[in-house]
DNA sequence: GGGCCCGCAGGG
DNA sequence: CCCTGCGGGCCC
């Protein structure tokens, strides 16, 4: 092994014997040594993984009872930094190592079988439920740990060092090992065959920073500095996830555990717009996101459900932007309206949680994460910790894909409500009117809009490189639903709408009926024996995509029905048939005023309908889910 | 760590 | 145009 020294106590490599810039200096998380990058065997991914550990202390946890998963997480973060890799030979890499296989690569022979025990929580023995790491490098579940400090222990259960005061007060969820428990369950499960997860990685080493700074801003750095671009293309005020159509630079989409150093670059990429602001939203048209950022005292996090606090009721004055201090009572106009209003009508709101909520262990350790979509329930105002009125919401989470801290391998399933005892005191109880527009479906098994979202009220502009601006504007037009139905969701080979349509990863739908007959002639599922190369390519060779004649190999070994593609075509159906049926009606009744009416508002939804969707997250390769 | 206060973004 | 706002950097 190569030889391996830090920086010493003047700043000076040890190694080369010169002194390195900040920015080539990396601090060890455990030791808090620096060292000089360029000198690093393995140097991390990232300036600003603030979870790296330096050579020593990685070694000296590897020699510990338990090494926490570091060298696991390592070897997976090269593997996904590994430009020659597609993503299928990614997960497929991924898989190998997680299933304690050992890489075929030159990649670390150190692997790490989750399932030997190593990782298992000392209490319960099995693996941690949302893992709590602690410095001494054991691992529990939350709620076990929990119990212990309970008991007035202060000690690690496993080797009695001293857990540290923060962490027995506020211990926080190890979503790095959460992550790896769920993608190495997935291996398990899935077999050598099973199908690449969408389950993602962030890569903080492609995240442009273009955020500047005006000749007016006194500031330096992001305390004053003007939003870089907006990578992603959903409209400003776009509900729910942020899909990968809508994601051009990188085509993957927002993904649940995106994290960002600050709010900043969280905004950048869509997921909460407002850079100070806790609540994206309009009054009258609903609330976007929300961010958890530790403002509110009253805020309560547990995870799949939080209850949180509006805006508002703070005294500014002094010029400045937050306040601890409450002085007047909080009420429901404004954000706080908009939040009521997503409730009433059951809109997804995607939530962010930053670092800088102290008291959740649900927060990341850094920067701000995405952390999937989530319904308001209720929404109430009671009295505040400060003794004002605050207005209150409870949010529970309804997002496909699982949260950061947990190692379960699905999304959320509907669960019943918690009992809140504060609503006993509560006054104005707001909930759900009518079916929520966003909700799950049994029998696709997944959450899904089942109500057109509502059409955007705002354009999408781009900024092209040389500084102009373009608006792409919807423009509504004078045409059939049916019609439009068929021109937007036709498919590709026998020109009818869509029925179990297949979206291509080249984004073009099929019914899998066509797809599957254009095929028929060939093995349409892949031999699971046969995935040497060559095999593989000979097989690739034929299966191009009928539209385009990309290689669709890959894509037709697994195929799954775009379930989001098909709630939609079967709501644009209903709506078609309910406007013929309006049509008809006011045939028969063309002297009456009031139906008349009826058919416009009619016509008029249905067409907003299709303004959403047209500019909306359909058209991307679906991904998998659980059954 | 806590207090201060700035430009910016967006709602209305 | 004015008001609000769960940031962020700096100074102490």
């Amino acid at each position: 092994m190569a030889q391996q020294l830090p920086c010493d106590s003047d700043g000076q490599c040890m190694l080369c014997k010169q002194k390195p810039s900040p920015s080539q200096t990396l601090a060890c998380r455990t030791c808090a040594t620096p060292w000089h990058l360029s000198c690093l065997p393995s140097p991390p991914l990232s300036l600003s993984d603030t979870h790296w550990d330096c050579p020593d202390c990685s070694d000296l946890s590897n020699h510990q009872p338990v090494a926490p998963s570091a060298h696991l997480l390592s070897a997976i973060r090269h593997i996904q930094s590994d430009a020659s890799l597609t993503d299928h030979q990614k997960a497929k890499k991924r898989q190998q190592l997680l299933a304690g296989a050992g890489g075929s690569s030159a990649e670390p022979s150190k692997t790490t079988d989750i399932f030997d025990g190593s990782l298992n929580c000392s209490f319960c023995m099995q693996l941690p439920e949302r893992p709590v790491t602690t410095p001494c490098g054991h691992n529990f579940c939350l709620r076990c740990f929990e119990k212990w400090i309970g008991q007035g222990k202060r000690t690690c259960a496993n080797c009695r060092a001293l857990i540290p005061a923060k962490m027995a007060s506020q211990p926080r969820i190890n979503s790095q090992l959460a992550m790896a428990i769920r993608l190495a369950k997935v291996a398990k499960s899935g077999g050598p065959s099973g199908a690449p997860k969408t389950y993602h990685f962030v890569h903080n080493e492609d995240r442009p920073d273009t955020a500047f700074t005006t000749e007016r801003a006194k500031k330096t750095g992001k305390a004053n500095a003007c939003s870089g671009k907006i990578f992603v293309t959903v409209p400003p005020d776009h509900f729910g996830p942020i899909p990968a159509e809508n994601d051009p630079t990188r085509n993957r989409g927002v993904l649940v555990g995106d994290t960002w150093g600050d709010r900043l670059e969280c905004r950048q990429w869509g997921a909460h717009l407002p850079h100070v602001a806790g609540i994206a939203g309009q009054s009258a048209y609903g609330a976007q996101s929300v961010a958890l950022s530790g403002g509110y005292e009253d805020d309560e996090d547990h995870g799949e459900w939080f209850l949180y606090t509006g805006s508002g009721g703070r005294d500014l004055t002094g010029n400045k932007r937050t306040s601890k201090v409450q002085s007047f009572d909080q009420s429901f106009t404004s954000l706080n309206e908009a939040l009521r209003l997503s409730c009433k009508k059951g809109f997804p709101v995607r939530v962010v949680r930053s670092h800088k909520e102290k008291r959740s262990s649900y927060a990341p350790e850094s920067g701000v994460r995405y952390d999937g979509v989530y319904r308001i329930e209720k929404c109430w105002r009671k009295d505040g910790i400060q003794g004002l009125k605050v207005c209150r919401y409870l949010f529970v989470r309804c997002d496909n894909e699982p949260a950061p801290w947990t190692s379960d391998e699905c999304g959320d399933r509907p669960r019943p409500l918690p009992k809140i005892d504060e609503l006993k005191g509560a006054e104005g109880v707001t909930e759900r009117k009518g079916d929520p527009s966003w909700d799950y479906d049994e029998e696709k098994g997944c959450w899904l809009w089942k109500k057109p979202p509502p059409e955007s009220r705002k354009s999408v502009e781009t900024v092209h490189k040389d500084g102009t601006k373009v608006r792409v504007k919807r423009k509504a037009k004078d045409v059939s639903v049916k019609e439009r139905l068929l021109k937007e969701f036709g498919c590709q080979i026998c020109r009818k709408v869509l029925s179990s349509p297949l979206t291509t990863p080249c984004a073009h739908n099929f019914c899998k009926a066509c797809l599957e007959g254009a095929f028929s002639g060939q093995s349409f599922i892949r031999n699971r024996a046969c995935q040497s190369g060559r095999t593989l390519r000979a097989q690739k060779s034929v299966m191009k995509c009928p539209s385009c004649s990309n290689d669709i190999a890959d894509f037709l070994q697994n195929p799954q029905v775009n379930r989001e593609m098909m709630g939609v075509i079967e709501s644009l159906q209903s709506q078609a048939e309910e406007d013929e049926k309006s049509e008809e009606s006011s045939d028969k009744n063309d002297e009456n005023l009031h139906d008349a009416m009826e058919v416009s508002k009619s016509t008029d939804s249905s067409e907003k309908v299709l303004e959403e969707i047209k500019d909306s997250d359909l058209n991307q390769p679906h991904k998998r889910r659980k059954e």
